[in-house]
RNA sequence: GGUCCCGUAGUUCAAUGGAUAGAAUAGAAGUUUCCUAAACUUUAGAUACAAGUUCGAUUCUUGUCGGGACUACCA
């Protein structure tokens, strides 16, 4: 238990014992204390002096006295400033926190609590290569994932292909007519980008006969609707779902590379998943769901055999479920995935991550699962978070205002790559050593530019500035990291030795940030929110740097003094790797 | 039109209703005979506007102004 948590129990207790009332940890506010004041933790004592009818000086004199009498292990020293009443912790306790934890590579790691939860991520459509938004997607998936591992949950990553539909044929159609049979092989060209370029060649065509149209007097909605690429794009949708042969073996070849270019990304990124699902395989399951939902009498029929279900009375619109020509749209076959995820893992809870321009949809999907009474409806979260957006608005893939996935990676590697070769620290390194570092470096300066911010939140990423790698950035850490380890391979750490009982400003202020830390992993797992952690292990690295830079380890006072800072050491090297990788960012040995 | 989201230093981001609004970067000035200067230290700089609730508001409420998303028998 955290001295935090401590605190809180502590409080409710002498609350208790002082004014013989029943108080909850939720009567009062407790913060860490303003580094400009006396103390390590705050009571605010605002929030009591209406119920007590007494002032904040003598609640805070009285629960302070308390508080110190009573626990003195953990608070020998309080003072009250202006109704906030700061309370020391002794030296032994942060000492004893470091003893207990330093050589533990799970410090801060919660038990398995038996709990289920699916986090499904990424779900790419595979007409086109991944962007920079779908990198944010799949950082943050991944990074959830092994948040909640680390607070015991069994977790399942899941992936759901959009592998069919009106975009995949409009890229089938462009290769039929103008590909003149190349293929990725003949081109040189990875898979999904070679695809994407005739998504974006359907485009152009298709704007070129509606702007015919429209110059032979054509309204724009028919053009749009009439225009041929266009019809012959939807002939191919009804072919495809006849299984007309020529039209699936077309299907098949062209996805296929676009997996074996998505392999490639995947890799590179460091995403993978543990069940992959494929439209293709669950676009049928909503006509189970229509089925149930007209029974239940929740859906209704109209006379064109289109079927519907009325949200108005929860605010929203009236929503078609199923087409007049009997197949389900997407919303359909969502709801038909999300209760086979269910089914087949029995998941308590079912989180998917998913850009916020989908927030609609999403309310409709919960909304649809829970009137139709299904056992999974109260699990489904939508994870939900901003777009990634250029300084001149979103990225449009149609009209190739996109940063591209592979292309953010190369750059990134090559920029680490620069950096590394001018401070010229590694020249002893192997090729192949090289090569892991470069990756290493450029991926954890852009997963964790990509995870410090808040993910409900849209960033801004401007192409002309390259992300950095000074300052609040994963090679800051990576780097506090490396130079930490450094010292471990000079320095010998002695075991059962005496660290002695006194402790520097700089020394008690690392121990503090690492007593937080499994505290700042339940709070990530509560808010599904790696932002947190990243900051955490920004602030933990600032403060050791700062202490490294004022204080030797090397060549302390004396041996004891040595000792406990190697374990200080230790004990902030593991944690910050420990936090990285709950980014998905790993931590070099040198750099 | 309807629903929802967002306006914090030049820029990119922080701040469960709590103390003097934090960082990073860009700017200015420094630190290397001593554990890796991808670092450290100092300095200057911001809550769109107006009311309200509160002991206390960046945070909650209302209005104004500005920006964005969604609102397909597409997926």
């Amino acid at each position: 238990m955290s001295i935090l948590h401590i605190l809180q129990k502590n409080t409710v207790e002498s609350l208790g014992l002082l004014y013989n009332q029943d108080f909850s940890e939720n009567d009062f506010q407790i913060n860490q204390t303003k580094p400009e004041f006396e103390g390590d933790y705050t009571v605010v004592l605002f929030s009591l002096v209406k119920r007590l009818k007494l002032s904040p000086d003598a609640i805070g004199n009285q629960l302070g006295a308390h508080l110190t009498k009573t626990y003195p292990a953990f608070f020998t020293g309080f003072n009250i400033i202006k109704g906030f009443l700061n309370l020391s912790v002794p030296n032994d306790y942060w000492i004893g926190v470091l003893q207990a934890n330093y050589q533990d590579n799970c410090f801060g790691k919660h038990p398995m609590n038996g709990k289920k939860v699916m986090v499904e991520y990424s779900s790419p459509n595979t007409n086109k290569p991944l962007h920079l938004g779908h990198l944010r997607n799949n950082f943050l998936g991944w990074s959830v994932a092994e948040i909640l591992k680390a607070n015991g949950y069994e977790v399942f990553k899941s992936c759901i292909v959009n592998d069919r539909g009106i975009h995949i044929c409009k890229s089938m159609i462009a290769w039929q007519r103008f590909a003149n049979g190349s293929t990725p092989h003949s081109t040189n060209t990875k898979g999904d980008h070679f695809v994407g370029e005739y998504y974006v060649k359907f485009n152009n065509e298709y704007k070129r006969e509606v702007k015919e149209l429209t110059d032979n007097a054509m309204l724009a909605v028919d053009a749009e609707k009439n225009a041929p690429i266009m019809l012959a794009t939807q002939q191919m949708l009804l072919d495809w779902e006849a299984g007309k042969p020529d039209v699936m073996e077309l299907w098949k070849t062209m996805n296929n590379w676009v997996y074996e270019g998505f392999d490639v990304t995947y890799k590179n990124i460091g995403s993978d998943f543990d069940k992959i699902y494929y439209e293709s395989n669950t676009y049928l399951l909503g006509k189970k769901i229509v089925e149930a939902g007209l029974a239940k009498g929740v859906f209704e029929k109209e006379e064109d055999g289109s079927v519907w279900i009325d949200l108005t009375a929860a605010g929203l619109d009236r929503k078609i479920v199923q087409r007049k020509d009997g197949t389900s749209v997407y919303i359909t076959q969502d709801i038909g995935l999300a209760l086979q995820k269910y089914e087949e893992y029995k998941i308590d809870q079912s989180i998917y991550v998913i850009g916020d321009e989908q927030n609609y949809h999403m309310k409709v999907l919960k909304l649809i699962a829970e009137k139709l009474q299904l056992p999974n409806a109260e699990n489904i979260y939508h994870l939900s978070y901003g777009m990634v957006e250029l300084p001149s608005g979103k990225m449009k893939s149609r009209e190739g205002t996109v940063v591209d996935a592979d292309d953010m990676v190369d750059e990134m590697v090559a920029t680490s790559k620069k950096h590394t070769v001018e401070l010229g620290k590694v020249k002893d390194f192997t090729d192949e050593e090289l090569e892991s570092l470069y990756k290493t470096i450029g991926m954890g300066a852009m997963k964790f530019y990509l995870l410090r911010v808040d993910p409900k939140k849209k960033m801004i990423f401007n192409p002309d500035e390259s992300i950095d790698f000074h300052g609040f950035t994963g090679p800051f850490v990576q780097y506090t990291y490396a130079r930490i380890k450094s010292i471990l391979r000079k320095e010998q750490l002695l075991e059962n030795t005496s660290t002695g009982r006194d402790l520097l400003k700089l020394e008690r202020e690392i121990l503090v940030a690492l007593e937080q830390y499994p505290t700042i992993i339940s709070q990530a797992a509560k808010d599904l929110n790696p932002s947190s952690i990243a900051n955490y292990v920004f602030y933990l690295a600032k403060i050791f740097n700062s202490f490294y830079a004022e204080h030797s380890i090397a060549n302390a006072e004396n041996e004891t003094k040595k000792q406990l800072r190697l374990q200080l050491a230790v004990m902030t090297a593991n944690t910050l790797k420990s936090g990285m990788q709950l980014l998905g960012i790993q931590v070099p040995e040198r750099m």
